[in-house]
DNA sequence: TAATATGATAAATCAGACATAATAACTGCT
DNA sequence: AGCAGTTATTATGTCTGATTTATCATATTA
Protein backbone atom coordinates (compact mmCIF):
# COMPACT_ATOMS: atom_id res chain seq x y z
CA UNK A 1 0.00 0.00 0.00
CA UNK A 2 0.95 3.82 -0.77
CA UNK A 3 2.72 5.38 2.12
CA UNK A 4 1.20 8.97 2.69
CA UNK A 5 0.84 11.97 5.23
CA UNK A 6 -2.78 11.29 5.28
CA UNK A 7 -4.69 9.46 7.99
CA UNK A 8 -4.76 5.87 7.83
CA UNK A 9 -8.78 6.08 6.94
CA UNK A 10 -8.24 8.38 4.30
CA UNK A 11 -5.63 6.15 3.43
CA UNK A 12 -7.78 3.06 3.06
CA UNK A 13 -10.94 5.03 1.75
CA UNK A 14 -8.58 5.82 -1.44
CA UNK A 15 -7.32 2.69 -1.73
CA UNK A 16 -10.83 0.85 -0.96
CA UNK A 17 -12.79 3.02 -3.48
CA UNK A 18 -10.21 2.51 -6.15
CA UNK A 19 -10.38 -1.28 -5.89
CA UNK A 20 -14.32 -0.83 -5.57
CA UNK A 21 -14.62 1.06 -9.20
CA UNK A 22 -12.16 -1.20 -10.61
CA UNK A 23 -14.34 -3.90 -10.23
CA UNK A 24 -12.22 -5.84 -7.54
CA UNK A 25 -15.07 -7.63 -6.02
CA UNK A 26 -17.63 -9.26 -7.88
CA UNK A 27 -19.98 -12.49 -7.48
CA UNK A 28 -16.78 -14.72 -7.59
CA UNK A 29 -14.85 -12.28 -5.18
CA UNK A 30 -17.27 -11.06 -2.96
CA UNK A 31 -15.88 -8.06 -0.46
CA UNK A 32 -14.23 -9.33 2.65
CA UNK A 33 -15.52 -9.42 5.95
CA UNK A 34 -14.27 -6.03 8.57
CA UNK A 35 -11.81 -8.87 10.22
CA UNK A 36 -10.22 -9.68 7.03
CA UNK A 37 -9.72 -6.00 5.84
CA UNK A 38 -8.41 -5.40 9.33
CA UNK A 39 -6.43 -7.94 8.88
CA UNK A 40 -5.09 -7.18 5.27
CA UNK A 41 -5.00 -3.32 5.81
CA UNK A 42 -3.07 -3.86 9.09
CA UNK A 43 -5.39 -1.40 11.52
CA UNK A 44 -8.45 -1.78 13.95
CA UNK A 45 -11.82 -2.37 13.31
CA UNK A 46 -12.67 1.37 14.29
CA UNK A 47 -10.20 2.93 11.49
CA UNK A 48 -11.97 0.16 8.95
CA UNK A 49 -15.35 0.88 9.95
CA UNK A 50 -15.14 4.56 9.33
CA UNK A 51 -13.42 4.02 5.99
CA UNK A 52 -16.13 1.66 4.99
CA UNK A 53 -18.85 3.98 6.28
CA UNK A 54 -17.32 7.43 4.36
CA UNK A 55 -17.88 4.63 1.09
CA UNK A 56 -21.22 3.77 2.09
CA UNK A 57 -22.35 7.54 2.05
CA UNK A 58 -20.90 7.75 -1.52
CA UNK A 59 -23.51 5.21 -2.23
CA UNK A 60 -20.47 2.32 -3.01
CA UNK A 61 -20.75 -0.02 -0.12
CA UNK A 62 -23.71 -1.54 2.39
CA UNK A 63 -23.73 -3.62 5.42
CA UNK A 64 -26.38 -5.61 7.21
CA UNK A 65 -25.23 -7.77 10.18
CA UNK A 66 -24.30 -11.46 9.44
CA UNK A 67 -25.33 -10.64 5.39
CA UNK A 68 -22.07 -9.27 5.96
CA UNK A 69 -20.78 -5.83 3.41
CA UNK A 70 -21.46 -5.54 0.05
CA UNK A 71 -20.66 -3.26 -3.39
CA UNK A 72 -23.79 -1.63 -4.29
CA UNK A 73 -24.71 -2.34 -8.26
CA UNK A 74 -23.47 0.83 -10.28
CA UNK A 75 -26.54 2.43 -10.65
CA UNK A 76 -26.69 3.33 -6.79
CA UNK A 77 -22.78 4.86 -6.85
CA UNK A 78 -22.83 8.49 -6.74
CA UNK A 79 -21.03 9.57 -9.20
CA UNK A 80 -21.23 12.76 -9.12
CA UNK A 81 -19.27 12.42 -6.16
CA UNK A 82 -15.51 14.02 -6.97
CA UNK A 83 -13.78 11.15 -4.88
CA UNK A 84 -16.31 8.52 -6.97
CA UNK A 85 -15.73 10.06 -10.32
CA UNK A 86 -11.94 10.48 -10.06
CA UNK A 87 -12.23 6.52 -9.30
CA UNK A 88 -14.21 5.91 -11.95
CA UNK A 89 -12.29 7.81 -14.70
CA UNK A 90 -8.44 6.45 -13.40
CA UNK A 91 -9.35 3.12 -14.28
CA UNK A 92 -7.98 2.04 -17.31
CA UNK A 93 -9.21 5.23 -19.25
CA UNK A 94 -12.59 5.10 -19.02
CA UNK A 95 -13.49 6.72 -22.57
CA UNK A 96 -17.09 5.64 -22.15
CA UNK A 97 -17.59 7.36 -19.17
CA UNK A 98 -15.35 10.70 -20.22
CA UNK A 99 -17.43 10.87 -23.05
CA UNK A 100 -20.87 11.07 -20.92
CA UNK A 101 -19.38 13.74 -18.76
CA UNK A 102 -18.34 15.70 -21.44
CA UNK A 103 -22.42 15.39 -22.64
CA UNK A 104 -22.50 16.89 -18.95
CA UNK A 105 -20.49 19.61 -19.79
CA UNK A 106 -22.16 20.27 -23.16
CA UNK A 107 -25.20 20.74 -21.43
CA UNK A 108 -23.92 22.66 -18.45
CA UNK A 109 -21.29 24.66 -19.60
CA UNK A 110 -22.72 26.75 -22.66
CA UNK A 111 -25.77 27.62 -20.04
CA UNK A 112 -23.01 29.14 -17.85
CA UNK A 113 -21.48 31.14 -20.27
CA UNK A 114 -25.14 32.20 -20.63
CA UNK A 115 -25.44 33.41 -17.08
CA UNK A 116 -22.23 34.54 -16.88
CA UNK A 117 -22.90 37.12 -19.56
CA UNK A 118 -26.07 37.98 -18.08
CA UNK A 119 -25.32 38.34 -14.32
CA UNK A 120 -21.73 37.59 -13.83
CA UNK A 121 -20.22 40.12 -11.20
CA UNK A 122 -17.42 42.55 -12.74
CA UNK A 123 -14.85 40.57 -10.28
CA UNK A 124 -15.90 37.28 -11.59
CA UNK A 125 -15.68 38.24 -15.08
CA UNK A 126 -11.83 39.78 -14.54
CA UNK A 127 -11.26 36.12 -13.22
CA UNK A 128 -12.22 34.85 -16.52
CA UNK A 129 -10.42 37.23 -18.16
CA UNK A 130 -6.84 36.45 -16.03
CA UNK A 131 -7.52 32.55 -16.94
CA UNK A 132 -7.24 33.84 -20.72
CA UNK A 133 -3.96 35.97 -19.54
CA UNK A 134 -2.36 32.28 -18.05
CA UNK A 135 -3.22 30.42 -21.31
CA UNK A 136 -1.57 32.96 -23.92
CA UNK A 137 1.41 32.97 -21.01
CA UNK A 138 1.20 29.36 -21.38
CA UNK A 139 1.36 29.51 -25.44
CA UNK A 140 4.91 31.08 -24.65
CA UNK A 141 5.75 28.70 -21.77
CA UNK A 142 4.92 31.06 -19.04
CA UNK A 143 2.63 28.99 -17.63
CA UNK A 144 1.29 25.75 -16.91
CA UNK A 145 -1.57 24.79 -20.11
CA UNK A 146 -3.00 22.65 -17.96
CA UNK A 147 -3.63 24.61 -14.72
CA UNK A 148 -4.27 27.91 -16.97
CA UNK A 149 -7.27 25.74 -19.10
CA UNK A 150 -8.79 24.33 -16.15
CA UNK A 151 -8.96 27.93 -14.49
CA UNK A 152 -10.56 29.36 -17.84
CA UNK A 153 -13.39 27.13 -17.24
CA UNK A 154 -13.74 27.19 -13.19
CA UNK A 155 -14.05 30.97 -13.71
CA UNK A 156 -17.17 30.61 -15.55
CA UNK A 157 -18.54 28.47 -13.63
CA UNK A 158 -17.91 30.58 -11.18
CA UNK A 159 -19.63 33.38 -12.79
CA UNK A 160 -22.73 31.71 -13.69
CA UNK A 161 -23.63 32.30 -9.88
CA UNK A 162 -25.41 29.05 -9.90
CA UNK A 163 -24.35 27.05 -6.74
CA UNK A 164 -24.58 23.77 -8.70
CA UNK A 165 -23.17 24.87 -11.85
CA UNK A 166 -19.93 25.88 -9.50
CA UNK A 167 -19.83 22.83 -7.34
CA UNK A 168 -18.90 20.87 -11.04
CA UNK A 169 -15.54 22.70 -10.77
CA UNK A 170 -13.84 19.96 -8.32
CA UNK A 171 -15.01 17.47 -11.61
CA UNK A 172 -14.18 19.16 -14.33
CA UNK A 173 -10.88 19.68 -12.88
CA UNK A 174 -10.39 15.92 -12.48
CA UNK A 175 -11.85 14.92 -16.10
CA UNK A 176 -9.96 17.53 -18.19
CA UNK A 177 -6.53 16.05 -16.19
CA UNK A 178 -7.80 12.22 -17.40
CA UNK A 179 -8.83 14.15 -20.35
CA UNK A 180 -5.52 15.56 -21.81
CA UNK A 181 -3.25 12.46 -19.93
CA UNK A 182 -5.73 10.47 -22.80
CA UNK A 183 -5.69 12.77 -25.69
CA UNK A 184 -1.91 12.92 -25.44
CA UNK A 185 -1.22 9.27 -26.14
CA UNK A 186 -2.94 10.54 -29.84
CA UNK A 187 -0.86 12.19 -32.03
CA UNK A 188 -2.81 15.40 -34.34
CA UNK A 189 -4.23 16.51 -31.33
CA UNK A 190 -3.86 20.07 -31.12
CA UNK A 191 -3.93 21.87 -27.64
CA UNK A 192 -6.91 23.73 -26.92
CA UNK A 193 -6.45 26.96 -28.87
CA UNK A 194 -6.80 30.38 -26.73
CA UNK A 195 -8.71 31.63 -29.77
CA UNK A 196 -11.69 29.68 -29.12
CA UNK A 197 -11.91 30.19 -25.15
CA UNK A 198 -11.23 33.76 -25.75
CA UNK A 199 -14.65 34.13 -28.22
CA UNK A 200 -16.26 32.79 -24.71
CA UNK A 201 -14.74 36.11 -22.61
CA UNK A 202 -15.46 38.48 -25.14
CA UNK A 203 -19.26 37.35 -24.98
CA UNK A 204 -19.32 37.56 -22.07
CA UNK A 205 -17.90 40.71 -21.87
CA UNK A 206 -19.82 42.20 -24.32
CA UNK A 207 -22.42 41.27 -21.63
CA UNK A 208 -24.21 38.64 -24.95
CA UNK A 209 -25.47 35.40 -23.38
CA UNK A 210 -26.06 34.06 -26.97
CA UNK A 211 -22.69 34.78 -28.07
CA UNK A 212 -20.94 33.58 -25.00
CA UNK A 213 -23.25 30.80 -25.30
CA UNK A 214 -22.64 29.51 -28.58
CA UNK A 215 -18.82 30.38 -28.27
CA UNK A 216 -18.96 27.75 -25.15
CA UNK A 217 -20.82 25.40 -26.93
CA UNK A 218 -18.56 25.13 -29.72
CA UNK A 219 -15.50 24.68 -27.87
CA UNK A 220 -16.89 22.17 -25.69
CA UNK A 221 -18.12 20.60 -29.42
CA UNK A 222 -14.73 20.13 -30.13
CA UNK A 223 -13.23 18.91 -26.61
CA UNK A 224 -16.52 15.76 -27.23
CA UNK A 225 -15.10 15.23 -31.21
CA UNK A 226 -11.75 14.43 -29.86
CA UNK A 227 -12.68 12.27 -27.41
CA UNK A 228 -15.29 10.46 -29.84
CA UNK A 229 -12.18 10.21 -32.40
CA UNK A 230 -9.84 8.80 -29.68
CA UNK A 231 -12.67 6.36 -29.10
CA UNK A 232 -12.87 5.10 -32.49
CA UNK A 233 -8.68 4.71 -32.74
CA UNK A 234 -9.00 2.97 -29.46
CA UNK A 235 -12.08 0.59 -31.02
CA UNK A 236 -9.86 0.12 -34.22
CA UNK A 237 -6.36 -1.12 -32.04
CA UNK A 238 -9.05 -2.64 -29.56
CA UNK A 239 -6.89 -0.96 -26.42
CA UNK A 240 -7.69 1.16 -24.06
CA UNK A 241 -11.70 0.02 -23.39
CA UNK A 242 -13.13 -2.61 -21.34
CA UNK A 243 -16.16 -1.49 -20.01
CA UNK A 244 -18.88 -3.68 -19.50
CA UNK A 245 -22.22 -2.36 -20.43
CA UNK A 246 -24.38 -4.47 -18.31
CA UNK A 247 -25.30 -8.40 -17.66
CA UNK B 1 -34.72 13.07 19.03
CA UNK B 2 -37.00 11.02 16.18
CA UNK B 3 -36.85 7.48 16.89
CA UNK B 4 -36.64 5.19 14.02
CA UNK B 5 -35.49 1.63 12.89
CA UNK B 6 -32.38 3.06 10.89
CA UNK B 7 -28.81 2.47 12.83
CA UNK B 8 -28.00 4.59 15.22
CA UNK B 9 -25.05 6.33 13.04
CA UNK B 10 -27.89 6.89 10.61
CA UNK B 11 -29.82 8.85 12.84
CA UNK B 12 -27.38 11.08 13.61
CA UNK B 13 -26.27 11.40 10.24
CA UNK B 14 -29.52 12.98 9.15
CA UNK B 15 -29.91 15.18 11.99
CA UNK B 16 -26.56 16.12 12.64
CA UNK B 17 -26.63 16.78 8.78
CA UNK B 18 -29.78 18.81 8.70
CA UNK B 19 -28.87 20.79 11.57
CA UNK B 20 -25.36 21.69 9.47
CA UNK B 21 -26.74 23.18 6.75
CA UNK B 22 -29.46 25.32 8.42
CA UNK B 23 -26.43 26.69 9.96
CA UNK B 24 -27.05 25.89 13.30
CA UNK B 25 -23.25 26.36 13.85
CA UNK B 26 -21.54 29.35 13.48
CA UNK B 27 -18.41 31.27 14.92
CA UNK B 28 -20.82 32.38 17.87
CA UNK B 29 -21.62 28.30 18.09
CA UNK B 30 -18.60 26.37 16.68
CA UNK B 31 -19.08 22.75 16.23
CA UNK B 32 -18.65 20.47 19.61
CA UNK B 33 -15.89 18.04 19.85
CA UNK B 34 -16.76 14.55 20.37
CA UNK B 35 -17.32 14.24 23.70
CA UNK B 36 -19.95 16.64 24.02
CA UNK B 37 -21.89 15.44 21.06
CA UNK B 38 -21.28 11.97 22.55
CA UNK B 39 -23.33 13.07 25.99
CA UNK B 40 -25.98 14.77 23.92
CA UNK B 41 -26.70 11.61 21.62
CA UNK B 42 -26.37 9.54 24.52
CA UNK B 43 -24.14 7.28 21.77
CA UNK B 44 -20.37 6.07 22.22
CA UNK B 45 -17.77 7.67 19.85
CA UNK B 46 -17.19 5.16 17.53
CA UNK B 47 -21.05 5.63 16.67
CA UNK B 48 -20.38 9.48 16.80
CA UNK B 49 -16.93 9.62 15.25
CA UNK B 50 -18.68 7.01 12.01
CA UNK B 51 -21.45 9.58 11.28
CA UNK B 52 -18.98 12.49 11.38
CA UNK B 53 -16.83 10.77 8.77
CA UNK B 54 -20.01 10.38 6.39
CA UNK B 55 -20.50 14.02 6.90
CA UNK B 56 -16.93 14.66 6.26
CA UNK B 57 -17.31 12.39 2.93
CA UNK B 58 -20.03 14.47 1.59
CA UNK B 59 -18.01 17.70 2.44
CA UNK B 60 -20.04 19.58 5.35
CA UNK B 61 -17.32 18.89 8.40
CA UNK B 62 -13.27 18.55 8.36
CA UNK B 63 -11.45 18.13 11.51
CA UNK B 64 -7.94 17.90 13.07
CA UNK B 65 -6.44 17.32 16.25
CA UNK B 66 -6.39 19.65 19.03
CA UNK B 67 -8.38 21.62 16.57
CA UNK B 68 -11.44 19.83 16.74
CA UNK B 69 -14.61 19.40 13.96
CA UNK B 70 -15.94 22.17 12.39
CA UNK B 71 -18.13 23.46 9.49
CA UNK B 72 -16.68 23.64 6.16
CA UNK B 73 -17.87 26.39 4.32
CA UNK B 74 -20.87 26.46 2.33
CA UNK B 75 -18.52 26.22 -1.26
CA UNK B 76 -17.19 22.59 -0.44
CA UNK B 77 -20.43 20.83 0.55
CA UNK B 78 -21.28 18.40 -2.18
CA UNK B 79 -24.41 19.81 -3.66
CA UNK B 80 -25.18 17.01 -5.56
CA UNK B 81 -24.99 14.36 -3.11
CA UNK B 82 -28.56 13.22 -2.87
CA UNK B 83 -28.46 14.01 1.25
CA UNK B 84 -26.98 16.89 1.37
CA UNK B 85 -29.36 18.61 -1.29
CA UNK B 86 -32.31 17.11 0.58
CA UNK B 87 -31.29 18.73 3.70
CA UNK B 88 -30.78 22.01 1.86
CA UNK B 89 -34.35 22.00 0.23
CA UNK B 90 -35.80 20.74 3.34
CA UNK B 91 -34.59 23.72 5.54
CA UNK B 92 -37.59 25.95 6.01
CA UNK B 93 -37.84 26.13 1.75
CA UNK B 94 -34.94 27.30 0.38
CA UNK B 95 -36.49 28.90 -2.68
CA UNK B 96 -33.57 30.72 -3.98
CA UNK B 97 -31.40 26.93 -4.72
CA UNK B 98 -34.40 25.36 -5.47
CA UNK B 99 -34.35 27.64 -8.74
CA UNK B 100 -30.68 27.38 -8.89
CA UNK B 101 -31.24 23.49 -9.27
CA UNK B 102 -34.38 24.32 -11.89
CA UNK B 103 -31.42 25.79 -14.12
CA UNK B 104 -29.70 22.46 -13.72
CA UNK B 105 -32.07 20.51 -14.88
CA UNK B 106 -33.10 23.15 -17.67
CA UNK B 107 -29.70 22.55 -18.82
CA UNK B 108 -29.98 18.57 -18.84
CA UNK B 109 -33.45 17.69 -18.75
CA UNK B 110 -33.83 19.05 -22.54
CA UNK B 111 -30.63 17.44 -23.61
CA UNK B 112 -31.74 14.22 -22.02
CA UNK B 113 -34.98 14.09 -23.68
CA UNK B 114 -33.00 14.63 -27.19
CA UNK B 115 -30.72 11.97 -26.85
CA UNK B 116 -33.74 9.63 -25.61
CA UNK B 117 -35.14 10.25 -28.53
CA UNK B 118 -32.07 9.66 -30.57
CA UNK B 119 -31.03 6.60 -28.98
CA UNK B 120 -33.34 5.22 -26.10
CA UNK B 121 -33.79 1.30 -26.53
CA UNK B 122 -37.54 0.53 -26.95
CA UNK B 123 -37.70 -0.65 -23.27
CA UNK B 124 -36.83 3.04 -22.46
CA UNK B 125 -39.21 4.57 -24.40
CA UNK B 126 -41.84 2.56 -23.12
CA UNK B 127 -41.40 3.57 -19.65
CA UNK B 128 -41.63 6.82 -20.76
CA UNK B 129 -44.91 5.70 -21.77
CA UNK B 130 -45.52 4.10 -19.27
CA UNK B 131 -44.97 7.23 -16.62
CA UNK B 132 -47.68 9.23 -19.38
CA UNK B 133 -50.19 6.65 -18.52
CA UNK B 134 -50.11 6.94 -15.15
CA UNK B 135 -50.53 10.87 -15.11
CA UNK B 136 -53.41 10.48 -17.27
CA UNK B 137 -54.62 7.50 -14.55
CA UNK B 138 -53.86 10.21 -11.66
CA UNK B 139 -56.14 13.10 -13.61
CA UNK B 140 -58.78 10.84 -12.56
CA UNK B 141 -57.60 10.07 -9.61
CA UNK B 142 -56.37 6.52 -10.16
CA UNK B 143 -52.70 7.08 -9.14
CA UNK B 144 -50.63 9.27 -7.36
CA UNK B 145 -49.75 12.74 -10.00
CA UNK B 146 -46.89 13.49 -7.87
CA UNK B 147 -45.27 10.15 -8.43
CA UNK B 148 -46.27 9.52 -11.93
CA UNK B 149 -44.56 13.05 -12.16
CA UNK B 150 -41.53 11.74 -10.83
CA UNK B 151 -41.92 8.81 -12.93
CA UNK B 152 -41.49 10.40 -15.97
CA UNK B 153 -39.11 12.54 -15.60
CA UNK B 154 -36.93 9.36 -14.26
CA UNK B 155 -38.08 7.88 -17.47
CA UNK B 156 -36.34 10.46 -19.62
CA UNK B 157 -33.45 10.98 -17.92
CA UNK B 158 -32.71 6.53 -17.83
CA UNK B 159 -33.24 6.90 -21.68
CA UNK B 160 -30.68 9.25 -22.27
CA UNK B 161 -28.30 6.38 -22.00
CA UNK B 162 -26.07 8.95 -19.99
CA UNK B 163 -25.63 7.06 -16.33
CA UNK B 164 -24.68 11.25 -14.93
CA UNK B 165 -27.74 12.38 -16.48
CA UNK B 166 -29.70 9.08 -14.91
CA UNK B 167 -27.91 10.03 -11.52
CA UNK B 168 -29.97 13.29 -11.21
CA UNK B 169 -32.80 11.12 -10.33
CA UNK B 170 -32.67 11.18 -6.54
CA UNK B 171 -31.97 14.88 -7.00
CA UNK B 172 -35.21 15.21 -8.91
CA UNK B 173 -37.27 13.25 -6.53
CA UNK B 174 -36.30 15.60 -3.86
CA UNK B 175 -36.63 18.69 -5.95
CA UNK B 176 -39.80 17.45 -7.22
CA UNK B 177 -41.34 16.85 -4.26
CA UNK B 178 -40.35 20.02 -2.71
CA UNK B 179 -41.34 22.29 -5.29
CA UNK B 180 -44.80 20.72 -4.62
CA UNK B 181 -45.25 21.20 -1.18
CA UNK B 182 -44.01 25.04 -1.97
CA UNK B 183 -46.44 25.61 -4.88
CA UNK B 184 -49.40 24.42 -3.34
CA UNK B 185 -49.04 26.86 -0.80
CA UNK B 186 -50.04 29.41 -3.40
CA UNK B 187 -53.43 29.31 -4.88
CA UNK B 188 -53.56 29.50 -8.97
CA UNK B 189 -51.16 27.29 -9.17
CA UNK B 190 -51.94 24.21 -11.79
CA UNK B 191 -51.05 21.22 -11.49
CA UNK B 192 -48.46 20.21 -13.77
CA UNK B 193 -50.36 19.39 -17.45
CA UNK B 194 -50.36 16.11 -19.12
CA UNK B 195 -50.54 17.20 -22.54
CA UNK B 196 -47.21 18.71 -21.87
CA UNK B 197 -45.35 16.27 -20.56
CA UNK B 198 -47.01 13.92 -23.81
CA UNK B 199 -45.50 16.44 -26.11
CA UNK B 200 -42.22 15.22 -24.75
CA UNK B 201 -42.74 11.54 -25.18
CA UNK B 202 -43.91 11.99 -29.18
CA UNK B 203 -41.15 13.72 -29.90
CA UNK B 204 -39.12 11.11 -28.97
CA UNK B 205 -41.50 8.46 -30.11
CA UNK B 206 -41.05 10.29 -33.62
CA UNK B 207 -36.95 9.94 -32.97
CA UNK B 208 -36.89 13.81 -33.29
CA UNK B 209 -34.11 14.81 -31.04
CA UNK B 210 -35.14 18.79 -31.57
CA UNK B 211 -39.00 17.85 -30.77
CA UNK B 212 -38.06 16.60 -27.83
CA UNK B 213 -35.67 18.88 -26.73
CA UNK B 214 -37.87 21.79 -27.66
CA UNK B 215 -40.64 20.27 -25.69
CA UNK B 216 -38.99 19.35 -22.78
CA UNK B 217 -37.22 22.58 -22.61
CA UNK B 218 -41.23 24.06 -22.20
CA UNK B 219 -41.60 21.95 -19.75
CA UNK B 220 -38.75 22.92 -17.10
CA UNK B 221 -39.47 26.53 -18.41
CA UNK B 222 -42.41 26.77 -17.15
CA UNK B 223 -41.45 24.88 -13.71
CA UNK B 224 -38.77 27.65 -13.78
CA UNK B 225 -41.12 30.61 -13.97
CA UNK B 226 -43.40 29.04 -11.70
CA UNK B 227 -40.82 28.87 -9.03
CA UNK B 228 -40.06 33.28 -10.29
CA UNK B 229 -43.45 33.77 -9.47
CA UNK B 230 -43.39 32.48 -6.28
CA UNK B 231 -40.22 34.27 -5.07
CA UNK B 232 -41.45 37.32 -5.79
CA UNK B 233 -44.67 36.74 -3.75
CA UNK B 234 -42.41 35.00 -1.01
CA UNK B 235 -40.75 38.73 -1.58
CA UNK B 236 -43.82 41.09 -0.74
CA UNK B 237 -45.19 38.97 2.15
CA UNK B 238 -41.65 38.65 3.36
CA UNK B 239 -41.94 35.12 4.18
CA UNK B 240 -40.13 32.32 3.23
CA UNK B 241 -36.60 32.61 2.24
CA UNK B 242 -33.98 33.58 4.70
CA UNK B 243 -30.66 33.04 3.17
CA UNK B 244 -28.04 34.34 3.38
CA UNK B 245 -25.51 35.45 0.41
CA UNK B 246 -22.41 36.08 1.97
CA UNK B 247 -20.02 37.57 4.20
C1' DT C 1 13.56 39.26 21.22
C1' DA C 2 13.56 34.92 19.19
C1' DA C 3 14.23 30.22 19.35
C1' DT C 4 13.10 26.40 22.23
C1' DA C 5 10.99 23.46 25.64
C1' DT C 6 6.63 22.35 28.03
C1' DG C 7 1.85 21.42 28.69
C1' DA C 8 -2.83 20.99 27.45
C1' DT C 9 -6.36 19.62 24.20
C1' DA C 10 -8.93 17.08 20.88
C1' DA C 11 -8.83 13.97 17.35
C1' DA C 12 -6.54 9.45 15.74
C1' DT C 13 -5.83 4.90 16.69
C1' DC C 14 -5.97 0.66 19.26
C1' DA C 15 -7.83 -3.44 21.92
C1' DG C 16 -11.37 -6.18 23.64
C1' DA C 17 -16.05 -6.93 24.95
C1' DC C 18 -21.09 -7.53 24.46
C1' DA C 19 -25.61 -6.85 21.66
C1' DT C 20 -28.32 -7.61 17.71
C1' DA C 21 -29.98 -9.22 13.28
C1' DA C 22 -30.19 -12.78 9.82
C1' DT C 23 -29.25 -17.04 8.40
C1' DA C 24 -28.13 -22.06 8.87
C1' DA C 25 -28.42 -26.15 11.49
C1' DC C 26 -30.73 -28.96 14.39
C1' DT C 27 -34.14 -30.98 17.28
C1' DG C 28 -38.41 -33.28 18.18
C1' DC C 29 -42.77 -34.31 16.75
C1' DT C 30 -46.37 -36.33 13.65
C1' DA D 1 -39.83 -38.45 5.65
C1' DG D 2 -41.36 -33.84 6.36
C1' DC D 3 -42.48 -29.94 8.88
C1' DA D 4 -42.48 -26.47 13.04
C1' DG D 5 -40.01 -24.48 16.30
C1' DT D 6 -35.67 -23.93 18.65
C1' DT D 7 -30.81 -23.31 18.84
C1' DA D 8 -26.30 -22.04 17.02
C1' DT D 9 -23.46 -19.39 14.14
C1' DT D 10 -21.78 -15.34 11.95
C1' DA D 11 -20.96 -10.63 10.72
C1' DT D 12 -22.17 -6.09 11.69
C1' DG D 13 -23.68 -2.82 15.41
C1' DT D 14 -22.53 -0.74 19.70
C1' DC D 15 -20.02 0.20 23.94
C1' DT D 16 -15.98 1.11 27.03
C1' DG D 17 -11.55 2.58 28.23
C1' DA D 18 -6.86 3.32 27.12
C1' DT D 19 -2.85 5.05 24.39
C1' DT D 20 -0.81 7.87 20.64
C1' DT D 21 -0.31 11.81 17.82
C1' DA D 22 -0.90 16.46 15.97
C1' DT D 23 -1.49 21.13 17.09
C1' DC D 24 -1.75 25.27 19.61
C1' DA D 25 -0.76 28.26 23.71
C1' DT D 26 2.33 29.26 27.10
C1' DA D 27 6.48 29.53 29.48
C1' DT D 28 11.38 29.16 29.47
C1' DT D 29 15.87 30.17 28.11
C1' DA D 30 19.87 32.10 25.32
Amino acid sequence: MVESNRSLTQTIVQDLGLAIVCGTYSAGNPFPIEAELCKHYQVSRSILREAVKMLTSKGLLNARPRQGTWVEPEQSWNLLDPDVLRWLLERKFSLNLLAEFTEVRLAIEPQAAALAAERGSEAQVAQIQRAIERMEAAEVGDDDPLLADIAFHVAVLEASGNRFYARLQDLIDTALRISIRLTNQFKGVAVASVADHRKVLDGILARDPERARAASCALISEAMELIQKVQSESGKTGKGESEKTGP
